[in-house]
RNA sequence: GGAUGGGUGGCCGAGUGGUCGAAGGCGGCAGUCUUGAAAACUGCUGUACGUGAAAGCGUACCCUGGGUUCGAAUCCCAGCCCAUCCGCCA
C-alpha cells in the first residue's frame, strides 16, 4: 500500500494515477477520515497520559482516602480512553479499507493506456519467428500425438484446469528446473524450494486477496492459510517484519513451487490446452533493494529472463506493460510474450514471464525495511519479483515452435543432458 | 499428538504488580590518554506514531491476541515458536 502521509500530501498525483489506471479508489474520503484519525489519536493519546500521571499518584497517595479518589478518576480516564480508542479504530480500519483500493504509483515511463492494447513493445528475443512448411498443431494436440500432456486424466481425477504431465514432459518441466536454478545460482540468486501455501496476511501483504467472492485463491477451509498462487507470496514473505542493514542489499532469491489460481471469471476466455490453468510449476525470481537499486534491479531482472528464453530458443517480445494492465502493487512491469504457432488462428504472442518492480507498495505493509549503518530510522525495502520459468507456459512454447514435418519435437540445446535425448518422438501405436 | 522447561533491547542476561523503556555485561559510536594502536576511563547507543524550527515533549511496544487492575515485562486465559523427552510418521 501506499503511505498515508504521501497520500495526504500528492492528493492530485494519487488520483490522476488512479485514473491511469482505471481503479476507482475514493482518495477523498480517505483524507478527510485520516484527518479525523489524527485527531482523534491526539485524544486517544492525550487521555492515556492523564491516566498514567493519575495511575502513578496512586502509590505516593498519602491516605485510603485518597487513593480510592484517584482509583476512581483513573477508571473514568480509562473508560473514556477505550470509546475514543474504538472510534478511532473504526476509522482506522475504514482508512486501510481505503488505502488498500489505492494502486502504485506509476514510473514515468509506463505507458498510458486503458488496457494491454496500449502496451509498448521494447525488445525482441534473438530467435525469430518461424515459417512453417507445414500446418502446425497447437500444443495440446502434440501433447496427445507425443503422449506429454493428459488434460483427461486431469479433469477425471481432480477438474477442468488440471492435467498429468507424462513421459519427456516431466523430463522437460524437471529440466527446465535445473537449467533455471542452475544459471539463477550463477546470477546470485540462492535457490529454495517454497511452501505452497502462506499465511492470509503474507497473502494481503504481497497484494492478493485471499478470500471473498472475487478471489483468485484457493483458501483452506477452517484456517488461515491459502495455497500460493505464485512463490512471490512466500519470498516476499520471507521477509515480513525483517529489518536488514543496508549493506545485505540487494538480496536476490529465486524459489521452485507451485501455483494454485481459481481462475475465477476466466471461463469466458478459457484457453485450451494448458495455457490457463488451476495448477502449475513455477520458478520465480524476487528481489529486496534499496529504493535507488530497483530500477537496475528490474532491468536485470528482465535481462535473465530474455537471456533465458534465448537460450531456449524461443521466440518472444517484450512489452513495457501500460497503466490499466498494471497490478495494484506494480510500479512498472515489463511481459515477456512467447511466439506460440498454435495459438489463436495462425498464431500469436503470449505472455510467459512478468517481472514487475513494486517499490515500497509490499514491504510497507510486510514491515520489511532496511537500515544504514549510522543513521538513524528505518526506511522499506523495494521489492521486486519476476518469472524465471513457468513450466506450462514454457512447455507450450517450446512444443509448438520446435515441432517437425514428422510429428516430433525438437528439445532445445540447453536442455538435452536433463532430458536426455535431442528429440521427442512419436509414440508408436 | 503427550510431558516438561523456555521466549525480555544488536547479542548475552536480570527483573513476580507502581519509582521499568527496562539492571549488568558484550558489541557499536564519540571523547580523554597515546607517535599510532591496545588497555583504562567518561559519555552516548531500540522502533513506530504524534507534536515542535529545534532541543524536547507525549503515546505505544518486554513472542502474539484477549482478560484482571487505577496501574502489567511481572497475574489469568488462548495461541504461536524454540529446546528436551515420549509417541507417531515419509
Amino acid at each position: 500500500m501506499l503511505d498515508r502521509k504521501f497520500i495526504l500530501e500528492n492528493v492530485a498525483a494519487v488520483k490522476q494515477n488512479c485514473r491511469h489506471r482505471g481503479v476507482a479508489a475514493d482518495v477523498d474520503s480517505l483524507v478527510a477520515k485520516e484527518s479525523q484519525r489524527l485527531a482523534k489519536l491526539k485524544e486517544v493519546e492525550e487521555l492515556n497520559r492523564r491516566a498514567n500521571e493519575v495511575s502513578k499518584s496512586i502509590g505516593k497517595a498519602k491516605d485510603e482516602a485518597e487513593r480510592e479518589a484517584r482509583k476512581e478518576e483513573g477508571r473514568r480516564l480509562r473508560a473514556e480512553k477505550e470509546a475514543c480508542q474504538s472510534e478511532h479504530d473504526t476509522l482506522d480500519g475504514a482508512i486501510r479499507e481505503l488505502q488498500a483500493a489505492i494502486p502504485n504509483m506509476s514510473h514515468p515511463d509506463v505507458p498510458i493506456g486503458s488496457d494491454d492494447k496500449a502496451n509498448l513493445e521494447v525488445r525482441r528475443g534473438t530467435a525469430e519467428v518461424r515459417d512453417f512448411d507445414f500446418p502446425p498443431l497447437d500444443h495440446v494436440d502434440l501433447g496427445s500425438k507425443l503422449d506429454l500432456i493428459d488434460l483427461e486424466g486431469g479433469a477425471r481425477t481432480t477438474g477442468h484446469g488440471f492435467y498429468f504431465l507424462r513421459n519427456e514432459a516431466v523430463l522437460l518441466e524437471l529440466a527446465l528446473q535445473q537449467f533455471i536454478v542452475t544459471k539463477l545460482i550463477g546470477k546470485g540468486f540462492t535457490p529454495t524450494i517454497t511452501p505452497d501455501l502462506a499465511q492470509d496476511d503474507i497473502l494481503e501483504g504481497i497484494g492478493f486477496n485471499p478470500r471473498g467472492p472475487e478471489t483468485q485463491v484457493y483458501s483452506i477451509e477452517g484456517s488461515n492459510l491459502s495455497l500460493v498462487g505464485t512463490a512471490e507470496i512466500t519470498l516476499g514473505g520471507l521477509y515480513a517484519g525483517v529489518t536488514v542493514d543496508a549493506d545485505q542489499l540487494p538480496i536476490r532469491i529465486c524459489g521452485i513451487s507451485h501455483c494454485f489460481r481459481t481462475e475465477a471469471g476466466a471461463h469466458g476466455r478459457a484457453t485450451r490446452g494448458i495455457y490457463r490453468v488451476h495448477q502449475f510449476t513455477k520458478v520465480e525470481m524476487f528481489a529486496f533493494t534499496l529504493p535507488e537499486q530497483s530500477d537496475q534491479v528490474h532491468q536485470e531482472i528482465c535481462d535473465i529472463e530474455c537471456e533465458i528464453f534465448n537460450e531456449l530458443g524461443v521466440p518472444f517480445r517484450v512489452v513495457d506493460t501500460a497503466t490499466g494492465d498494471l497490478g495494484g502493487p506494480a510500479y512498472r512491469k515489463f511481459d515477456l510474450e512467447a511466439w506460440m504457432p498454435g495459438r489463436g488462428e495462425g498464431g500469436s504472442w503470449g505472455e510467459i514471464t512478468s517481472t514487475s518492480n513494486c517499490t515500497d507498495y509490499q514491504s510497507r505493509r510486510l514491515k520489511t525495511k532496511f537500515k544504514r549503518k549510522g543513521e538513524k530510522g528505518t526506511h522499506f525495502v523495494h521489492t521486486l519479483n519476476g518469472t524465471a520459468v513457468a513450466a506450462g507456459r514454457a512447455m507450450i512454447a517450446i512444443l509448438e515452435n520446435n515441432q517437425q514435418a514428422d510429428g516430433s519435437v525438437v528439445v532445445p540445446e540447453v536442455l538435452r543432458k536433463w532430458v536426455g535425448k535431442e528429440r521427442i518422438e512419436p509414440k508408436s501405436a
